[in-house]
RNA sequence: UGGGGAAUAGUGUAACGGCAGCACGAAUGACUCUGGAUCAUUUAGUCUAGGUUCGAAUCCUAGUUCCCCAGCCA
């Protein structure tokens, strides 16, 4: 039984969730788009793009920016670029690159022929920089690093201007054409914005616009040796792709004056820039600065680590596009900072696979059943039903025995109030197969361990019904002895122990104090033959225990399931709070 | 401390001077061959203080709290 109906569409297919009408989503920066189609403010046209540096691996925070600008572009009828904001050679790979491009026509977007770099605008941007210069609106300073520090100024305090502040244009053109040809060594001179060391913006202190760095870029290899700083390239990229809102995160917000002065002085283009709040997740931490802290340290096993919050890693956890999308549909967009909880992340995966996810039975922590009235050496194959909330995935066989392995918390000798399972002398329906009592516990005589059930069947309750109409409250998970294939289950738990991982309670601790040591625990797996062969990527739901999807890891002989998601737990939630009552 | 932003149930997000709504969560019940799903019900909110107005979450004034900015990162 393959899982081929859940995997996720074409990469060509733009237009993911086609909105019902009356449903169209709406947010202040929609609203802003509507205003402007209104007054006619860009012709008509609706541009945005997606713009993330190389620097690491996509999280869910970008899946909110990818779902914004490719949705906002499906939604009026616009269009979305792809752009690599590849301006610093140093922390830029191609492996980046390619995950990118990898997430984004995942999630199921489509950049059709507009995939940019902005390292394909550097002459642009250089040339720009000379505008500039002849404009007598930069100049080279020869201040350090430290210096410009210095003479930066703090929150209060206006900065000093550099000595080179006000140098000959000629000069800063001749010196800034020696830098472009190497002329010099690292650090030891930039190219700034000549506007205003007192202002109370700081980015408008007279900003770096290019600096020396003798580094190999991964696209213009070493085609330059010096390269422009973001500030610098950003808004320009947006202009010259006549993007009409450029939506970005509030952090921003402070650099739009620095970009807006870039482009009134160069006279090009406007693109118009508005600012939304960045996504927040309970339980994990979602700067690159932190993720590629984990990937680095060893921490997880990768990127794609499953307890990653990065597109890889949610999909190889089991996560659908389709529900990464729904997520970002409900948490909305808007300017206040908060924290969405990962219990609605989790709701969006549930409510997907609910309804697409194939039912099957495996058991995590077996405990033998031995059914003495049961003929030895007989095998039925009893039918079970695929997806209750699918009929068209049919049915299929599972066998059954005289051994059976149920779950060991399907089972208590002295059972709590309001426990629907099995306990001597009571009764409960093996799922799809018979109802059965338990009529002997076997302990081991040393440690007092249940080992072993022995029970009784009803061979009139076939499949699991009542012909004489008696109601049996609990109904659980089996696999028999004889058929189980032992596969590898691999349960996840939250990465960090707390809601907010960056809250320590000593000083000089650190987000990495709150890993949570049992974030992954890899368990032996008795599962129902028919999942020999399942391949990677399959996603099912284990009846009773979860959502799980089948790892890369797993080899023929050899399954390996991530948990996904576990099924809400109400006998769990009612444990709880029985346990506060004593 | 200068500047830029933001404050609506536990969380996220609507309401655009006219009944504070939705989702998740939580709780209760119904139903159930998954203690799943489904259905029903409940819970709980406009940062504070003034003002304008017939009427304020929305407008005005003052305050409070939180976030961002002192990279040759993005």
């Amino acid at each position: 039984m393959k899982c081929s109906n859940i995997n996720s569409k074409p990469p060509s297919e733009n237009n993911p969730s086609p909105v019902p009408p009356g449903k169209e989503s709406s947010d202040f920066i929609r609203e802003i788009i509507r205003e402007d189609l209104r007054t006619g403010k860009y012709q008509g046209r609706v541009h945005t793009r997606f713009p993330p540096e190389p620097n690491g691996y996509l999280h869910i925070g970008h899946a909110k920016s990818i779902c914004l600008n490719f949705g906002i572009a499906r939604d009026f009828g616009g269009k979305c670029n792809l752009r690599m904001d590849d301006t610093n050679p140093c922390k830029e790979e191609v492996e980046y690159v390619e995950s990118i491009l990898e997430d984004v026509r995942w999630l199921g977007f489509d950049w059709e022929d507009r995939m940019f770099y902005a390292s394909d605008y550097f002459e642009q941007i250089y040339l720009w920089a000379e505008e500039l210069i002849q404009k007598g609106n930069a100049y080279v300073c020869e201040l350090t690093a430290d210096q410009v520090r210095d003479t930066r100024g703090t929150l209060t305090q206006p900065g000093r201007e550099s000595p080179f502040r006000n140098r000959p244009v000629a000069e800063n053109l001749e010196l800034f054409r020696q830098m472009r040809a190497g002329k010099f060594p690292d650090g030891s001179r930039t190219l700034r914005a000549k506007i205003d060391m007192a202002s109370p913006n700081l980015n408008l202190r007279d900003p770096v616009m290019y600096r020396i760095l003798h580094a190999e870029h991964h696209r213009t290899g070493d085609a330059w040796c010096i390269y422009p700083m973001y500030d610098f390239t950003h808004g320009q990229s947006d202009s010259i792709e006549r993007i009409t809102h450029s939506i970005c995160t509030l952090e921003f917000e402070n650099h739009r004056p620095l970009y807006d002065w870039y482009i009134r002085e160069l006279g090009i283009y406007a693109p118009q820039q508005i600012e939304f709040a960045r996504l927040n997740l309970t339980y994990t931490v979602m700067s690159k600065r932190k993720l590629l802290e984990l990937v680095k340290g060893g921490y997880v096993r990768g990127w794609d680590d499953p307890r990653m919050p990065t597109i890889s890693g949610l999909r190889r956890r089991g996560y659908t596009p389709e529900a990464i999308r729904e997520f970002c549909a409900r948490i909305g967009v808007a300017k206040v900072e908060g924290t969405v909880e990962i219990s609605l992340l989790e709701h969006c995966l549930r409510e997907d696979l609910n309804k697409r996810a194939p039912r099957v039975m495996g058991v995590l922590k077996p405990l033998k059943v031995v059914i003495d009235n049961y003929p030895e050496g007989q095998v039925e194959q009893m039918e079970a039903v695929n997806n209750p909330e699918d009929a068209a995935a049919g049915t299929r066989q599972v066998p059954f025995s005289r051994v059976v392995y149920i779950e060991e918390d399907d089972f208590r000798e002295d059972p709590p109030k309001k426990y629907h399972r099995l306990a001597p002398g009571k009764e409960v329906r093996l799922r799809y197969a018979y109802l059965i009592t338990c009529t002997e516990v076997i302990k081991d005589p040393k440690t007092g361990a249940v080992v072993e059930l022995h029970c009784t069947y009803d061979p009139a309750t076939r499949g699991g019904n009542t012909p004489d109409g008696r109601k049996v409250k609990g109904t659980i998970h089996w696999v028999s002895a004889a058929h189980t294939l032992t596969a590898e289950a691999r349960l996840y738990d939250y990465l960090f122990t707390k809601e907010n991982p960056d809250v320590v309670e000593e000083e000089g601790k650190t987000f990495l104090d709150n890993l949570n040591p049992n974030s992954l625990v890899v368990s032996p797996f008795l599962v129902e033959p028919g999942l020999a062969g399942a391949t990677a990527g399959e996603r099912y739901q284990f009846e009773r225990l979860g959502y799980f999807s089948v790892d890369p890891d797993a080899t023929p002989e050899r399954p390996v399931f991530n948990r996904s998601v576990t099924l809400k737990d109400t006998w769990s939630k009612i444990e709880k709070a029985q346990g506060k009552e004593r």
